[in-house]
RNA sequence: GGAGAGGUGGCUGAGUGGUCGAAAGCACAUCAUUGCUAAUGAUGCGACCGGGUCAAACUGGUCCGCAGGUUCGAAUCCUGUCCUCUCCGCCA
């Protein structure tokens, strides 16, 4: 969430960053709103000091017919006030629901488009795309001939993008949760699990909009509970309506997060296998920053993501994210897309990760604050979050790009301790 | 799940209808003083949203878990709800 007063002083600078991203949101129309609101406001709040300098002298008054009379009058003033007090809670509502659409700011040197497309290449990871001499497998089908993926009883006992993982796939996702923690912890991030449900507030505070007819959230009927798409959702609300110290900043967590979600409106995109499911386990980074701080640690979760992914042997690139294909929070993405050989027909690009520094916009509607030691008032923190490793397509990349003509998968070595083989054979 | 107790400022904790944004203590800040790893005294010290100012001063409103209700007026009375604690039951 943008602030309102941001909002109003910088009506022009806000439309066009609208424009840049592809938001439809009626700016002029918010500001005249908000004008009105305020306005309101401050006619409600004579309305209610008249009306309490009555109340005061009520207690004082010196005969009961001075009493009643006076009685009628704070009466009539409370009748006014609450009168002014509902259309300016209509206002803010309407105001509220203008705001809430407005994306962040963006930064100056994110790519401009209205689409993916417009993403610009960063970088490339060390191990380079591999020249198979013979016709490589997708996943599914390793998934299957090797026994790694069960789709079949997964849609029978949960429905299509469900699916059992078994033998050594079930190995190779605990073994990347542990490497990725592992790796993390050694880099100073803390190390926390997170519950798996969340309070609607808490994911409005983050971006997320569930309970419409498009939402990707899984939500527990009769509760005020929804299950977490990430553990961005659940990180992030940790510290809400929280004030931390100055010193305490940067603060980094990577959370083991298990993700549900419904992946409404997906259906029919390019998304065989694992690549789109309604759950799966992902290593998530999560940081608060001072804002001067916000820049540099993106940059660090983006070499913390490349550092993991070229741990596995895997070739990836680096895209700068367009104006038009950020979400909502973000003011700069990065995301990191794997070499997949077996999708498509030739291979693709596949987004594995990505890290996104939200500025203050989580934070604002998270009331998340830090204060530095000494001074008066507080300010808000800037919050960041990147994938370390979404299990589902970091296991997509790892069994593609490993794979032998022999149908075999090598085990990427800084994984072999936990899988305890060097590679996953025919059985 | 059952029974009970409680949620007040950074902390402890008074406060059962108007003079309460809230006593007192602690902590904190500044100053003074004694000089020895601290004591004593004075003063100040909540947050948020507005108006005002170059900035202050000054000033209006809101906030006593949260949401409603009663009343001219609510920390105080009523209802709902959330959370915490204790005891019992159940249980991975």
């Amino acid at each position: 969430m943008l602030d309102r007063k941001t909002i109003v002083e910088n009506a022009e600078a806000i439309k066009q960053n609208c424009a840049a991203r592809g938001a439809h949101v009626d700016v002029d129309k918010l500001i005249e709103l908000e004008l009105l609101r305020k306005a309101k406001l401050a006619e409600a709040q004579e309305l209610n000091r008249q009306a309490n300098e009555t109340s005061k002298l009520i207690g004082k008054a010196k005969s009961d017919a001075e009493r009643d009379e006076l009685k009628e009058q704070g009466r009539k003033l409370r009748e006014q006030k609450d009168a002014t007090q509902t259309e300016h809670d209509q206002l803010d509502r309407d105001v509220a629901a203008l705001q809430a659409h407005i994306p962040n700011l963006t930064h100056p040197d994110a790519p401009i488009g209205h689409d993916d497309t417009a993403n610009t290449e960063v970088s490339f990871g060390k191990t380079p795309v591999r020249k198979f001499d013979f016709q490589p497998k997708d996943h599914v089908e390793l998934g299957k001939s090797l026994d790694l993926i069960d789709f079949e009883s997964g849609a029978r006992v949960a429905g299509a993008g469900f699916y059992f993982l078994r033998n050594e796939a079930v190995l190779l996702d605990l073994a990347l949760q542990q490497f990725a923690v592992q790796q993390l912890v050694l880099r100073g991030f803390t190390p926390i699990t997170t519950p798996d449900v969340a309070h609607t507030g808490i994911l409005h505070g983050i971006g997320f909009m569930p309970r419409g007819p498009e939402t990707q959230i899984y939500s527990i009927e009769n509760t005020d509970l929804n299950l977490v798409a990430t553990a961005e959702i659940t990180l992030g609300g940790m510290l809400s309506d929280q004030v931390l110290e100055a010193e305490q900043l940067p603060l980094k967590l990577v959370g083991i997060s298990h993700c549900f979600r419904t992946e409404a409106g997906a259906a029919g995109r390019a998304s065989k296998g694992l690549y789109r499911v309604h759950q799966f386990t992902k290593i998530e980074m999560f940081a608060f920053t001072l804002p001067e701080q916000s820049d540099s640690v993106h940059e660090e979760l983006r070499q913390v993501e490349c550092d993991l992914f070229d741990a596995l042997d895997v070739p990836y690139r680096v895209v700068d994210t367009a104006t038009g294909d950020l979400g909502g929070p973000a003011y700069r993405k990065y995301d990191l897309e794997a070499w997949m050989p077996g999708r498509g027909d030739a291979g693709e690009w596949g987004e594995v990760t990505s890290t996104s520094n939200c500025t203050d916009y989580q934070a604002r509607r998270l009331n998340i604050r830090y204060k530095n030691k000494g001074e008066k008032g507080t300010h808000l923190v800037h919050t960041l979050n990147g994938t370390a490793y979404a299990i589902s397509r970091a296991l997509i990349a790892v069994i593609e790009n490993h794979q032998q003509a022999d149908g075999s998968v090598n085990i990427p070595q800084v994984l072999r301790p936990w899988v305890g083989k060097d590679k996953i054979s025919p059985k």
